[in-house]
DNA sequence: CCGCAACTGGACTCGCAGTACAGTGAAATC
DNA sequence: GATTTCACTGTACTGCGAGTCCAGTTGCGG
């Protein structure tokens, strides 16, 4: 069993977008298999309710996102070799991303289920959770390692600023969509990026 | 008419809780009416429809939000006349409210409505993107004020640095509720903070 | 040929939003 | 003192979407 059944992929993908685009709440189940062309028995054949379908699409954006920062990283890494550098390239690259995604970017996933959570269960509460404590870990050790080379000019909460890529992104979102503007979160990745570079630059003492 | 009936500013206040703590769907008027302890029926005289509830809700929350603004900055502006110092007294100040808010900001009610429109009318939506252009505005002309005087030793796009504050806020916010813990929001001011402490000083040139 | 995976179809329950409308008690107005 | 208006209550009804139940179908692999 290679692939376990195309159609549950094809009802992933069209609730993230109608997710994505009105919010999960005023996304129905009847639109759903509309869109994918099959009954609502089959759509409650795949998912148990609308929780697991949350759940799995949570964890299939999670995956990407993932896969994103680690491809986009390493890249910046290949083409500098100093952690500062390379973060700064990669924060470069992540801002471009962004504004070149003419919809917007799916990060919101995550701010909407943050902000509709007793829809949900403890599980997709919790894989929400653990999916931006990961990212807190991975910023967190790339600035750590920048710390170790670069002395920070002023004490910083390293947790903190992990957490900080996570916080510009998803702000940055939101502002986008209720402005209803597109490059808002490039913009705020560029303002973090100038930050990191003023933190981590040798001042006068 | 001194007071329009306290039932209307009754229902705002148990809405408000609610939608801050389970979302706005969620939130059934059911249960708002059985909180104000009057019929459905006498929902309905108030507010034609959950719509204009959530519209009251906004104006409600975007002017307490901006008289919040006005007196912290102004307290700190008397504490020292500098615009970069008061700034980053503002900012201190504005941390350590959120820090003291024990069941978290009700700043999240921007990105509720945000991250749910569609369930919303234009009238709501516009609500939301004048409030945080006003914010982005406000901001602006106060960062504006200190590149007056210091000059930022980075290039940046001052509509942005404005936006800056909202996004670091509602970011903040969002990590908050994912993560359950209670003072992202506050450590994130702080990074804010300490970037503007850095971008307006004089460096080695 | 059997069995299982991947569905379809139909009927039904439940909760919630919203509508309609008649009625009521108290206070303000004439 | 009668009348109007405000701020509701109560009842009854529509409509939608989620979720359940379950019987039946189609195709494929062993």
């Amino acid at each position: 069993m290679v692939e376990k059944s195309d159609t549950r992929a094809r009802l992933l993908n069209i609730a993230e977008a109608s997710v994505l685009e009105k919010g999960f709440e005023a996304t129905s189940i009847e639109e759903i298999v509309a869109g994918a062309e099959i009954s609502r028995s089959g759509f409650f054949y795949h998912f148990k309710d609308k929780n697991a379908l949350a759940r799995a699409m949570l964890e299939r954006y999670i995956d990407t996102e993932n896969e994103l920062y680690d491809d986009l990283f390493a890249r910046a890494r290949e083409l500098n070799e100093d952690p500062l550098h390379s973060m700064l390239i990669g924060l470069k690259l992540l801002a471009e991303m962004l504004s070149e995604m003419p919809t917007g970017h799916p990060g919101c996933v995550i701010a909407a289920t943050a902000y509709q959570d007793r829809l949900f269960d403890e599980g997709v509460r919790d894989l929400n959770r653990q999916a931006i404590l990961g990212w807190r870990t991975r910023f967190r050790g790339m600035f750590e390692e920048i710390a170790a080379v670069y002395e920070p000019c002023e004490p910083v909460n390293m947790d903190a600023l992990g957490d900080m890529v996570s916080s510009v992104v998803e702000g940055g979102l939101v502002l986008q969509r209720a402005l209803r503007e597109h490059n808002n979160a490039s913009e705020q990745i560029m303002l973090l990026r100038s930050y990191l570079k003023l933190l981590f630059s040798p001042r006068p003492s």
